[in-house]
DNA sequence: AAAAGAAAAGTGGTCTGACCACTTTTTATA
DNA sequence: TATAAAAAGTGGTCAGACCACTTTTCTTTT
């Protein structure tokens, strides 16, 4: 009666298959895939079944396609997957601020590990920030942020904050006005000197500054 | 020169265009889809292009598929993205670690939300939760924590929390032991309470101890 | 010889038809 | 009525064909 359920799927198979290959030929993200042709032969299946197991990583966003000049594995972040997640899964109206809040915890949560961290608090990526803050009319409001989530060290947050960004992005008002750079400095010293508290207060009046002249 | 790159492609269209189908037909989670034949004459496109597109659905877990059966809304979570996440996107070994890290960050924001929110901190379930944990030996730890996620009312994280417990359960000790009982009261109260650097405290000691017990 | 243009080859995108394996439904039989 | 067999329905896979687009190669022109 306890079948095991052996799970044979032979499209995820395939899939698996894809894997080893990229790994053996040592395929480097932004580097071309064999064709689907070839695919076929070399793993002994149709065209069609390579495709569906292409169709399915691309829509993961692991690959990307170019008609006429072939598959690449992907080297940035891609959007399909939010764009996906969004129109299924986050149906409800709700769904968005969820996003927008997930987005601020995970900045948030950075912060804090920064301010807790004396080498992180004391990378060069701070200063520099500050400088340009100083120098130029504005920064771009996703650079500052990303630096913070690249920072904080946990690279599958990193990954989850673009998958984030890239839905909940503005699309006016990329870069900070003048009111905000008081605010960003203040967030960027704070956490400079590890005072978490107020490197989040700091952001927090940032956040709100933003959806205030966005709304 | 600023091409806007309309994105065509027409494989995506198919998959939107069966979530149109789906929403019209008001087909719910669990329930039959067309078969892929018929959905090839509703939509006017080959039967491979709607397989690829259901496969990219079945991979994301958004649909379920039986040899010979039919094609299935989905009904409860899936795993097949977590393994795919796992294998392809967390390949270092850091990323066990970040997984874990990930968790709970959204562990610990729940309490934050929890705590802030008058009306969350008085849900029942807290109550429910401390009476089980008096009268029987130990509760199920993730019980506990989903039960946190959900309250704190961010759908799009319970989501990803999901996700994330499924890929780092720990397969033995389950159940919280004795020595963990004041711990968890303690998160408990302190919850009740809107004590939350209390809570957070509890919370992380918690976290130890589960830690090393389990090493 | 170098540059420009044209042809060829390579590649993804899509469709059609066929066959197999499995499940569900219908029909025929005991 | 119950059981068994047949049929229909459905997903799984493959092969071939054609198209659209890109890249490479070759030819022509300057």
């Amino acid at each position: 009666m306890d079948k095991k359920q052996e799970n044979k799927k032979v499209f995820l198979e395939i899939v698996k298959q894809l894997r080893a290959l990229i790994k053996d030929e040592g395929i480097q993200p932004g580097e071309k895939l064999p064709s689907e042709r070839v695919l076929s032969e070399r793993l002994n299946v149709g065209r069609s079944s390579v495709r569906e197991a292409l169709r399915s990583l691309e829509l993961l966003g692991l690959i990307e396609t170019r008609h006429g000049g072939g598959t690449f594995l992907s080297s940035g972040q891609s959007h399909q997957l939010v764009e996906i997640l969004a129109s299924f899964i986050l149906q409800e109206n709700k769904s968005i601020d969820d996003v927008h809040t997930t987005r601020r915890m995970h900045e948030k949560e950075a912060i804090r590990v920064i301010c807790s961290n004396r080498s992180l608090r004391s990378l060069p990526v701070w200063e520099s920030l500050f400088m340009k803050l100083e120098l130029e009319d504005g920064i771009i409001r996703d650079l500052l942020l990303r630096e913070l989530i690249i920072a904080s060290g946990n690279r599958l947050a990193l990954k989850i904050w673009i998958q984030l960004a890239a839905y909940s992005a503005v699309p006016l008002k990329k870069y900070s006005t003048k009111e905000e750079k008081p605010m960003l400095q203040m967030l960027l010293k704070s956490m400079q000197l590890g005072y978490e508290e107020e490197a989040l207060r700091a952001y927090e009046n940032w956040i709100r500054y933003i959806n205030n002249s966005s709304s």
